[in-house]
DNA sequence: GTTAACGTCTTA
DNA sequence: TAAGACGTTAAC
């Protein structure tokens, strides 16, 4: 017996919502979700594959042109949280305060909502409107640790491969704030979608490709392929929103494809994409651009470019990101960079004008000594679609006016680098295409670029230098000078994790707990009951709590139990047993400390119970 | 729902 | 740098 979508959808909501956007929409969802049109095209666009089949080698001869779906998650090298993670496990992890975009289905427009806001909506019954959680990226705030990407996807982002590691470092600020970017934070985001939501055709941004994981629910696709015909068609069917319709009817190829929960979907660039959900989900999912998907990205930017997309929808310092990958290729390619120096500072620094200091390399490898080179003894092959593309880069960047070429301030000499690129392009000319296919990405900054360790890469920060100075007329570049003097400044302190460490709560047993109130402390005097103010909000001074633990509620973020191994929302009485849970005082992650059973030992603190340094932070220490 | 008060941000 | 203000969380 087949089980299928059908079975999970509310068809009388799914109905109910099509009469109410009848006007606004011009199609019915109902149908769109039951129309056997779909299902046709689905086994010649769809790739059906294992974690262990999607490897480096396999995008590097498909071109990664074709979505994959993939089941199971085993061997896909992704790392997520326990299945019953909640909304309000992840509201906590990130803090009430930080701001979600939210698609309110009937208006498909978007608006921002906190995260208190929203997990009040989540829980409300029934819920008054259709709204649909897609854009939280959680990069630097707790959750980061316990989600990565699938490992293919980590071998070859662009963020990870090409964007300057020192700066990507720098990053402390975990909100998206653009002023406070200092690399493309879109790598980590999780989608929270009530059932019914629906997200009409759209194109991700920049051209990225994106990877799915649905942790709990179920969504359903519509996918059309990134055609010349059809981005077109697209671009026309945006424009003209008075005379609307569905975008998947009008595409050439489209297909519909169900993610049920444990599934993956990888979506490559430029796919033109309207998501469903059946029923609650939640999502875990990140944007990449990478080597083989150069020429469609590209075409996605122009497509934005004619729309108007708004700034704040678009890939952050895309451009400057292209510069960054050229310089890779080079330098991957031929041991040279032109990474350096901003001028000023090389100045600063009294270094002569010949030296090159590519502050890339000095972050990991600090006093100028060579990082082991990765130059290629052999002549490496380049794949077509990396060669074609990289003179797609050349060529939007050359054709766009001068102030719009966001040039990097550690790019000084960026004609001499498209010159190096267009000899680089000269000397591939010829490679073949068979011999490209080696399942080793021409990006990486060591020979065995590690990937499996996500993050955890060696913290040197270069010799800050005073840059207080006027300088750089743009912005991307003021930015990068001002984070470089501001972590001078707070050296060392000062948390990088975003979301509140959990508050702790009255043991209830000790000596404080149990004492009264003095009435006579200043504390006790503003109390209401006593017939004050009620501003001060602290306890008497006798009844301070000598081991405030953690709430009882407190759940372990990998097995999501709480400190006696129950459910953590059950009532129960407090204080029997000492609760099995430990908070890291430096990353304030909550863990039972064998549901981390690596091998090494963390570091118990008695001073406050329940409180450790876990064996992640304390490493190599 | 109410009450207590933790912890952080603001102010002098 | 300490005192004050107060939003928010935990417990009931």
């Amino acid at each position: 017996m087949k089980k299928t979508v059908a079975d999970l959808i509310d068809w009388e909501a799914v109905s109910l919502q099509d009469d109410e956007c009848r006007a606004d929409r011009g199609f019915k969802l109902k149908e769109k979700l039951k129309s056997e049109k779909f299902d046709e095209n689905r086994e010649t666009m769809v790739e059906i594959m294992t974690g262990r089949e999607l490897t480096v080698e396999y995008i590097q001869r498909s071109g990664f042109t074709k979505p994959v779906l993939v089941s199971r998650k085993d061997d896909l090298g992704l790392k997520i949280p326990h299945r019953e993670f909640s909304i309000d496990g992840i509201r906590s992890a990130v803090g009430s305060r930080r701001m979600v975009d939210v698609l309110d289905v009937r208006t498909q427009k978007t608006k921002p909502m906190c995260m208190k806001e929203w997990c009040k909506y989540w829980d409300s019954e029934p819920r008054e409107e259709i709204l649909n959680g897609i854009s939280l990226e959680f990069s630097k705030t707790r959750l980061d640790l316990q989600v990565t990407a699938p490992r293919v996807v980590r071998q070859l982002d662009w963020i990870d491969k090409a964007w300057p590691r020192h700066l990507k470092e720098l990053q402390e600020d975990a909100s998206n704030s653009l002023d406070d970017m200092m690399y493309p934070k879109v790598q980590k985001f999780v989608i929270m979608s009530v059932a019914n939501s629906f997200m009409d055709f759209h194109l991700s941004f920049g051209g990225t490709s994106v990877w799915y994981y649905v942790l709990r629910g179920h969504k359903v696709f519509w996918l059309a392929p990134p055609t010349d015909k059809n981005l077109l068609l697209y671009e026309n069917w945006v424009k003209h929103q008075d005379r609307p319709g569905f975008f998947g009817d009008l595409a050439e190829g489209a297909c519909r494809l169900d993610v049920p929960a444990g599934a993956t979907m990888l979506l490559p660039a430029g796919w033109i994409h309207a998501a469903f959900t059946a029923k609650d989900s939640v999502v875990f999912s990140g944007s990449f651009l990478h080597s083989f998907a150069i020429e469609k990205q590209l075409k996605t930017c122009y497509v934005e470019e004619t729309l108007g997309t708004l700034e704040r929808f678009k890939f952050p310092f895309y451009t400057e990101m292209l510069w960054y990958v050229l310089d890779r290729y080079v330098s991957c390619l031929t041991g040279k960079s032109h990474l350096d120096l901003p001028v000023e500072e090389k100045r600063r620094m009294r270094l002569e004008k010949g030296e090159n200091i590519d502050p890339n390399k000095e972050f990991v490898n600090p006093g100028l000594s060579e990082e082991a080179p990765v130059v290629p003894c052999e002549h490496v092959h380049l794949t077509q679609a990396e060669l074609k593309g990289l003179k797609f880069i050349i060529m939007y960047l050359m054709t766009r006016p001068l102030e719009a070429m966001e040039v990097p301030v550690i790019i000084p000499d960026p004609l001499s680098l498209i010159a190096s690129v267009k000899d680089l392009v000269f000397a591939h000319m010829k490679d073949c295409p068979e011999k490209a296919v080696t399942g080793k990405y021409i990006l990486r900054w060591t020979e065995d670029d590690d990937v499996d360790e996500d993050g955890k890469s060696k913290k040197i920060i270069p010799r800050p230098s005073d840059y207080s100075h006027k300088l750089a007329e743009n912005p991307f570049q003021r930015k990068y000078l001002k984070a470089m003097s501001a972590k001078k400044k707070q050296e060392g302190q000062r948390r990088g994790m975003e979301a509140p460490k959990r508050r702790r709560a009255r043991c209830a047993t000790c000596v404080g707990c149990k004492e009264i109130d003095c009435k006579t402390c200043l504390a006790c005097r503003d109390m209401t009951k006593y017939g004050g103010a009620g501003k001060v909000k602290q306890s008497c001074v006798r009844r301070k709590c000598e081991k405030p633990g953690l709430p009882v509620a407190a759940a372990c973020t990998v097995c999501g139990k709480d400190g006696w191994g129950g459910s953590p929302d059950h009532r129960k009485q407090p204080g029997q047993a000492p609760s099995g849970l430990y908070e890291c005082l430096l990353c304030f992650d909550i863990i039972h400390p064998q549901c981390r059973g690596d091998g090494e030992a963390g570091e118990f603190l008695s001073r406050q119970p329940n409180s450790w340094g876990c064996p992640k932070c304390l490493g190599g220490m």
